[in-house]
DNA sequence: AATATTTTTTAGACCAATCTAAATTTTATA
DNA sequence: TATAAAATTTAGATTGGTCTAAAAAATATT
């Protein structure tokens, strides 16, 4: 049985190898979870312990199968938690993530296979990021970067790269949202900022905005 | 802000004090949460030191009108989420107390007023206690013991005082629950046992039973 | 390749929450 | 009311998670 501290460090490493390929580092741990990376590295000592991770002096970490599947279960329980929140408390996509860190470390199976039950078996959370099932499996989409997909091709939003308050806030305010469709009308070559159409309406977006948008072409 | 820790001795106190007038004594409180006396007389004093208690060597403790307030506020949370672990998530009434002490501890106000709101401000939990609203107020039943109700006068099942599993499933098989209405058709001299009509069957029940069961005649 | 810089680890300390064992106070009993 | 028993507190230790400061290793730079 893990702590909550072991967890958040779980999750935080499975998120880190996710973008990073390689072994994670002490550092990039130490600036995701808030902590000094003296503190990581007693940390990855106690996880290697528990053949949670694989981890050697200087050379960072990375998660075992069963580390993997440890930090599975708890992003499988934040993502259903922030669905939720969001389709059934009111919640506003910028608002759960906050909510679902503690909600994620409660533990009973029962409670969560029942709310992935009452949900009715959902497969991508509030922000289009997918919901490992009961076996902890997961299907991502087959999606690209905003900034890629090509002049006059339709597209689908299907996730944000980004999940701080105020871009999801400010998307929110442009009326840009997961299933919104999306067609590129011109590339500005100046700043490479984006004249787009958004479902109904058409509107500019800096090169920064599109490099956090998610598409389905 | 309080820690686990604190909230969980809050309680303790506060149900404590609901049974028995007075102080609370060190020991019941070990008791309760299942630690040595020592460790409670320091967190006593801790308490004692946020202003949360009122706490004399030797002399027990008494929540303050801020420990009450933050003692009401964890019932709140935790009869809210065990009316919705039974209404929503296929809970049985003996199975939501040991997740609900878990989920009693999550901190967003927003998230519980609106757990209120979609369980449509519920005024008692699964096992008939009531539930504080927004400004902590609660109203409870004028109830007594099956045991202190009248032959032949009706009366309705409105709580349990035992709240484990083992009585709460023993319930279950008798088919008796939050609402099914009661008549003592015969009590036995010789052992205080009930001859009763708990909805359309007859059955006998111990003394020990009845004075586990509440009443609103 | 030698040196400077950055990253990581070690050593030693701290804090909250707990414990055990001993001392103290209260309560019950003879 | 003196003494025995029970309850409570104190003193000192332990554990998990953290920190700072210093040492060591890896990486980058000249």
């Amino acid at each position: 049985m893990q702590t909550l501290s072991t967890e958040n460090y779980l999750k935080a490493i499975y998120h880190a190898s996710q973008s990073a390929s390689g072994t994670v580092a002490t550092t990039s741990i130490a600036n995701k979870i808030g902590a000094k990376p003296s503190s990581v590295t007693d940390m990855f000592k106690k996880l290697s312990d528990q053949k949670l991770v694989k981890y050697e002096k200087y050379q960072g970490v990375s998660l075992t199968n069963e580390g993997v599947k440890t930090a599975l279960r708890i992003v499988r329980k934040h993502r259903l938690w922030e669905s939720f929140l969001v389709s059934h408390l009111n919640f506003n996509w910028d608002e759960v993530h906050q909510v679902a860190e503690q909600l994620e470390h409660i533990q009973s199976e029962k409670l969560t296979n029942e709310l992935e039950r009452f949900l009715d078996y959902p497969t991508h959370d509030p922000h289009g990021d997918p919901i490992p099932n009961r076996a902890l499996f997961m299907k991502s989409y087959n999606k690209i970067l905003l900034t890629e997909l090509p002049l006059n091709k339709e597209g689908v939003c299907v996730g944000v790269k980004d999940n701080s308050s105020d871009f999801l806030r400010y998307l929110d305010r442009r009326q840009i949202g997961i299933g919104t469709p999306v067609l590129v009308l011109h590339r500005e070559d100046f700043d490479q900022s984006l004249h787009i159409q958004a479902g109904n309406s058409t509107l500019m977006i800096t090169q920064k905005t599109a490099e956090n948008i998610y598409i389905k072409p």
